[in-house]
DNA sequence: CTAATTTCATATTGACATACTAGGTAAAAG
DNA sequence: CTTTTACCTAGTATGTCAATATGAAATTAG
């Protein structure tokens, strides 16, 4: 029941574009470094996220990535949705045909369904440009 | 992000205990046949359970299982954080000791605090009273 | 044209977790 | 003393996680 490192990247890979992609497009190298994480595992970070058409590459020098929409409109859901699969937190939920005959004499579904409204009532709230707002608003209190 | 087999067959095994631990001690090998799971697998669920002091053991024949406190004191949270560990979404939630320096500066947190309140919110407000109700709903449904 | 810089695509790895099964021990009842 | 139950430990196959490694393809600067 956990999120992994490859959800909670993306998500700060996505952040980190957005703070960054005002004026050139953004190098992962430099994702690397601000966030601490390997240029390698964000390649293959972003190549989900290209391939979801929520980024945009510029290949070569001088290249690198941009977000496509604003930040308004990526969800954090979206985001993780697209690296982890759906966020659902167990399998008879997933999809609509049901595969565990169960289904029709099994009350605990009750928990996981509201389980799964609660998840995604929490990351459907919230955007980038949440993430960014506060993330400038952390900044300046070290100016201060 | 999902919630592991062991979580949720000892959720319905705590549930098949709660509906059938009335006149006799519930055996194991019943509740396999019931829940269509095998009794080598439920053994080592029932365990941590036993460990935890959330049911009590009987040897011999006739022995079983039975609930130590009434249905309605069982949270599915508590039931669940026996058998998975703290249902927490992301490590640096886990332990109130700061072991990710990022966490001053890491907005994304505020997320992932908000989906843990969520997700303890549904998982403690119900209880094994709740499911043994829903479920006897379900039984006089099919009576009818 | 060439060299440097970037993205892009796959393969590989080691560690760990999951979901069980197997085999045997210990206690209690009849 | 045999049966029935719980109890305990180990093993195992499969898969996932969290990366690294290697190299190719595209683009730009000079």
């Amino acid at each position: 029941m956990k999120i992994s490192t490859k959800g909670r990247y993306a998500l700060r890979l996505m952040l980190d574009i957005a703070m960054n992609d005002a004026t050139e497009p953004v190098r992962l190298k430099d994702t690397a470094q601000r966030q601490s994480i390997s240029v390698k595992y964000l390649e293959q970070i972003i190549s989900l996220l290209v391939r979801a058409g929520y980024v945009k590459s510029i290949r070569g020098p001088q290249g690198g990535y941009r977000l496509v929409k604003k930040p308004s409109e990526y969800t954090v859901g979206m985001i993780l949705r697209q690296v982890e699969g759906n966020m659902v937190p167990v399998a008879c939920l997933e999809n609509d045909d049901v595969d565990c005959e169960r289904q029709s004499e099994c009350v605990t579904i009750r928990i996981w369904r509201e389980l799964d409204a609660a998840i995604r009532c929490v990351l459907d709230k919230y955007t980038l440009a949440d993430l960014v707002l506060w993330q400038e608003e952390l900044g300046n209190e070290y100016v201060i």
